[in-house]
DNA sequence: CTGAAAGCGCTAACAC
DNA sequence: GTGTTAGCGCTTTCAG
């Protein structure tokens, strides 16, 4: 395979061979340019004929609109939920002509990145990240990006942010189960510093309360299969009984938990004890785990997320928003 | 929260701040510029007064380079080991002060893509799909975007690829199954016009026929659990025996294999019947599954990628490569 | 509807 | 080592 040298044609080159101005051409690409269809119809061809596309970088520069989201990922955390969010989001987001550019939160925090992404004059940002400091966030939405956040809260930030109900999922869950008659329980809760994790303990916790049935304990851990065992393991630890149920932080926890019961004990889950999850990936409904899971509203989550970042992205008056949808409790095998 | 108006900064704004020329601000962002301390420091100063960071938009308009990749996905096959080849890719070129611009291959295939990636600037592109036309791709070469394919190889393209040795896996599979005295095969192998398929069944075959044993089919079907399950019932329909081992296309294919086995046989999966997956996910190594798997080597095919195709990047005259990596046989339970 | 001209923010010669 | 100047390719006034 040889490689040929031949240069990118820009407008100016097609211009020259329809036999127009470079600024018609720019008008040929540009939706709702006064252009005659004549004209139109020329530089159309001449630019098929060159290959050219419009480079969107100068577009952007001089535009100051790149139609380009950048979207930061919480690394490693909860891959089989967000990986899905992810392909989710960049569906709407490449359907809606929008680019995205990717980051991954590393070890220092959002901070390091929000200044990269800052250079890159993304029109907004979707954060799937916690942990933020609401003042940088400002000052960003000073310089006219827009941020939302996908299942976080976070105070005092022009941002908008779509989650799922997340107190009241867990308050629903430890519900079903009491109806169920169980009447002990534990939470293997996840990681004690994601939003996520301190909503679902404060319905966890309220609920088992309000309806005066017993709290065995509340164990944090990773959001992984690895956190679940862990999680399992320092709960016997406790020498006290084991729980009737056992109400995990996510699915991942939820399937370390039932592995680490069905290597170390001789309980039947969903007999001998009752283990929920959170997310509903598709793991969860895999025969050997059969989980009973509160289903996040995955698709909704990212269509709002998506048509309310890109709204105010396109009319700049729009105000952010708060919103939350309720989660959906899937009954399976598991408790 | 009220959304306050103010301006970005530019190098000029930074530059009068600094009692300097713009030019001096600019040097002040290049490293290996000629710039004297003193004035640097100054630029540094009056740049985080006034929050500047350099215009990547402008930067690569100038000097045709974006510090982009962009990296094209399949879409929905194979999530859990595509999506940590993403997230794998992400943190390598993050490391090296890239930005991964995320396509998603959508129905129309690939074509329809490279026209919009073309329109960035971007400087490489890493593909994870299949089906591309050659002479397309070779037209954007001609435009200095390089590239790189994962886990695919494709002819006559002036592209570099860094594949598994899927073959050479497949009959290692074979080898290692023949020697724990098993005689009758089946292949449930996956999506049979992905490249990878093709190889790994293109090895299957081989080594069956090198040892003499019995081929009782390749069923064709989705990479996915679902498509193992269906794989599983089309055998069953064939009417004949059941073999003593099926080796499966990958570890999702694998696991529907054994979800179907147990729920609508009473064979016990790694006794009655051997069950092999490829990549080693993270679900192969749970206990109620145990799959025996070819690992492919995730971080080594990724941190190729991304070096070779960055050389080349920097260094034009840099010829892509074609290099394959062996896989590595995990034995656990189910074989 | 169309062309000429200005300029988005930056880098890279080029002089000094 | 530093300032001046000329563009990168585009959109957008402004005349006509």
């Amino acid at each position: 395979m040889e490689k040929m040298e031949r240069k990118k044609a820009n407008s100016l080159d097609v211009a020259k061979l329809a036999g127009v101005s470079q600024a018609s051409v720019s008008r040929a690409f540009s939706p709702g340019s006064s252009i005659s269809p004549a004209n139109k119809e020329k530089i159309l061809k001449a630019a098929k004929q060159l290959n050219y596309v419009p480079n969107a970088m100068a577009r952007a520069l001089i535009s100051n609109q790149s139609n380009c989201i950048a979207i930061v990922q919480p690394i490693a955390s909860n891959p089989y939920f967000y990986s899905k969010v992810l392909q989710e989001l960049l569906n709407l987001l490449q359907a809606e002509n929008q680019r995205v550019v990717l980051f991954s939160q590393d070890d220092k925090g959002v901070d390091d990145i929000l200044p990269i992404i800052d250079q890159y004059q993304v029109d907004g940002v979707i954060m799937a990240s916690a942990n933020i400091d609401a003042k940088l966030i400002n000052q960003y939405v000073n310089r006219g990006i827009e941020f939302s956040f996908i299942n976080r809260h976070v105070p005092n930030v022009y941002a908008s942010s779509i989650c799922t109900d997340n107190k009241q999922a867990a308050k629903d869950i430890v519900k079903y189960l009491a109806n169920k008659g169980h009447k002990t329980f534990a939470c293997i809760a996840g990681d004690g510093k994601a939003s996520t994790a301190i909503d679902r303990v404060a319905g966890y916790r309220e609920q088992i309360e309000s309806m005066g049935l017993c709290d065995l304990g509340v164990i944090y851990d990773a959001f992984s299969v690895e956190g679940g065992v862990n999680g399992f393991n320092k709960l016997k630890e406790q020498g006290k009984a084991l729980p009737d149920a056992i109400v995990c932080g996510n699915d991942e926890v939820a399937i370390g938990v039932i592995n680490a019961i069905t290597q170390s004990t001789k309980l039947i889950v969903g007999k001998d004890i009752a283990i929920t999850g959170f997310d509903d990936i598709d793991a969860a409904s895999w025969p050997t785990y059969g989980l009973t899971t509160m289903r996040q509203p995955l698709k909704a989550l990212c269509e709002l997320t998506v048509t309310d970042l890109l709204s105010r992205i396109r009319n700049q008056d729009t105000e952010p928003s708060q919103k939350s949808i309720p989660g959906e409790l899937v009954i399976r095998q598991s408790a």
